[in-house]
DNA sequence: CTAAGTGCAAAATGTTTGCATACTT
DNA sequence: AAGTATGCAAACATTTTGCACTTAG
């Protein structure tokens, strides 16, 4: 695994940027580039693909897995949450597609239930719940998906 | 846009009991084409995934996406729906890459915490806990789980 | 000035597909 | 017999990596 990038670039900065200007979108590697491109900005893609694996780490941004197959997705969520957001989970609707932040002292717990119980370290960063919001779980009883 | 397969074929059938004798155990497409290859048992891998896949749609097996760049895991669940790993969680180890397979009943619990009170279906499937296990939180020296 | 980041192209992964052959029904 | 599944290898799509060059601190 490769280290990740620390230093303050331009294109760390630009790449924020773009994200922060179609935050609620999803967002792939190759739309980055693809925009990049289009722009006459130039980013490498091996470029993107390690600053946005950065920007996660940070915390500015999430990634989605939406499956195996297709390249993962990234959203911009928003500047570095105060110390009191750490426990701050994002749920990620299947259907579709919203983002719900949840704050609430039991996912709070988890973090703490998990080192205590299995001894290991919650990055709530990281982590993206997956399952159906409000609204498609309680419109449709049909399938999962793919 | 390739048709699943539907026939009984020997192929079929000794992947399905090669799943079912691991049951509980998160198996790649690659680590049953080993195991076939090893046994000297004649399946192609392209076999293996299609009926994978199929398997999947039949219900006696779930698939598990634990993230982009990762295989996908599978695992036999058997016909009864509620015994499987609906109350299993995942946690990847983001510094090793090392998978653990939570059972908890505190964890079980958030699924049903999560649909009382902020009304969102988890999907446990989908859903994997990133951080470090516990022998990448314990030292900063790295050592490979896998 | 030194260590870190970038960009290109090439490599690595995991999965899918085209097609001739073998097998199910 | 007719149509489907298999198996091989080649194709694919996405992401990672090696390395020389540039840049931030």
């Amino acid at each position: 695994m490769n280290s990740k990038p620390k230093y303050k670039t331009r294109q760390r900065d630009i790449l924020l940027s773009y994200l922060k200007s179609v935050s609620g979108v999803h967002i792939t590697a190759a739309d980055a580039c693809e925009y990049f491109k289009r722009e006459g900005i130039p980013i490498g893609q091996s470029t993107v693909y390690r600053r946005l694996e950065c920007l996660v780490d940070e915390g500015l941004v999430k990634k989605y897995i939406i499956d195996g197959t297709s390249p993962a997705c990234f959203e911009y969520v928003g500047e570095v949450p105060d110390s009191g957001c750490e426990a701050c989970f994002h749920f990620k609707c299947e259907k579709c597609g919203c983002l719900i932040h949840l704050h609430c002292d039991e996912l709070a717990g988890l973090k703490g239930h998990l080192e205590e119980h299995h001894h290991v370290t919650l990055n709530p960063m990281r982590t993206v719940l997956y399952g159906l919001c409000e609204k498609c779980s309680g419109e449709s009883a049909s399938e999962e998906c793919r």
